[in-house]
DNA sequence: TAAATAAAAGACAAGGATATCCTCTTGACC
DNA sequence: GGTCAAGAGGATATCCTTGTCTTTTATTTA
């Protein structure tokens, strides 16, 4: 019981991206950023280019690039992307009696389902960085200044 | 993103052996009133069995008998027999920064997994049997009302 | 003890998730 | 237009989950 491998490598690519505004990741700067292989990476993002999560770019100075308000965008819409949260609609058993609603055992389970659907869909991508928990999400380096609001537009000295 | 099947088939035959209480219920039985493969449901109750929560008993006459109180007895436990539920003790990607707690992405992650951990924990199989909603689980017979068109009016009397 | 019954155990196969590799295509830059 | 960087996509490999089958072991009854 947990989300799935290929779900947590798009949320690591998301967040990744979110904290690389503005300038392409290419597949081996954001694998080698997130711990994924580099060739099942692309694998992943496709799903969420489609989608419109993000936007690729071929050629030189090309990559990947977030194109979405870090702060309207759930972790939800991420992983529902890759790997669907299932909720259970109808008896598994398809028993006749219970098309009206669910046994005890299948509310149950399908409510376990809803609490996680449900908190993916309250968290913005926004929402894990502003965390002062003085972690940098995927990262070694501890964010010096804390207490800035969602990123508007910060272009830092990157390299 | 759901619970795994083997986990539901374990839940599935608990439930139905807590139903069946006293009379040890065959692979065959079980394996009808679960709609679980016949092949497959012995892969799922052995680990049950060694966990003791079932007893299994060959021979004439054999079959499950559930050994636990129902009223004692959670989800989780038993899920955690066949799939475990796996929380985020340390961060994936092995930074070191991040042994002193998870960042805000894996937190996330972990706390999902959480709520599935203290929902299961805290419904016991006999709260599922207990409930009033009409509806018996994995059983066509509702316990009021029988008689509409659809279950056919066999296999009762038993014991 | 023999026969019948039923679970245990292990070998084996299908399918999906995960991962790798290779070629094709696109697009930026000269 | 030519060249090359870089993503797209297909083919393939690997592993785990799920499912099937056969053989063995335990239990009861005649």
């Amino acid at each position: 019981m947990a989300v799935s491998q290929t779900a947590e490598y798009a949320l690591r690519a998301v967040v990744w991206l979110a904290q690389n505004p503005g300038d392409p990741q290419t597949t081996q700067q954001l694998a080698e950023g997130t711990q994924v292989s580099v060739n099942y990476l692309p694998k992943v993002l496709q799903p969420l280019g489609r989608a419109g999560i993000l936007t690729s770019q071929r050629g030189i100075n090309g990559g990947y690039t977030l194109d979405r308000d870090p702060a309207e965008l759930t972790l939800l819409e991420i992983v529902n992307c890759v790997d669907p949260v299932q909720r259970i609609k109808q008896c598994p058993l398809k028993l006749q009696t219970h098309t009206s609603g669910l046994c005890p055992l299948h509310r149950q389970l399908d409510e376990a389902v809803a609490d996680v659907e449900r908190r993916f869909g309250n968290a913005t991508v926004a929402s894990l960085l502003r965390e002062n928990t003085g972690l940098k999400p995927l990262c070694e380096t501890t964010p010096a200044v804390i207490g800035l609001s969602a990123a508007p537009a910060d272009k830092e000295d990157n390299a």
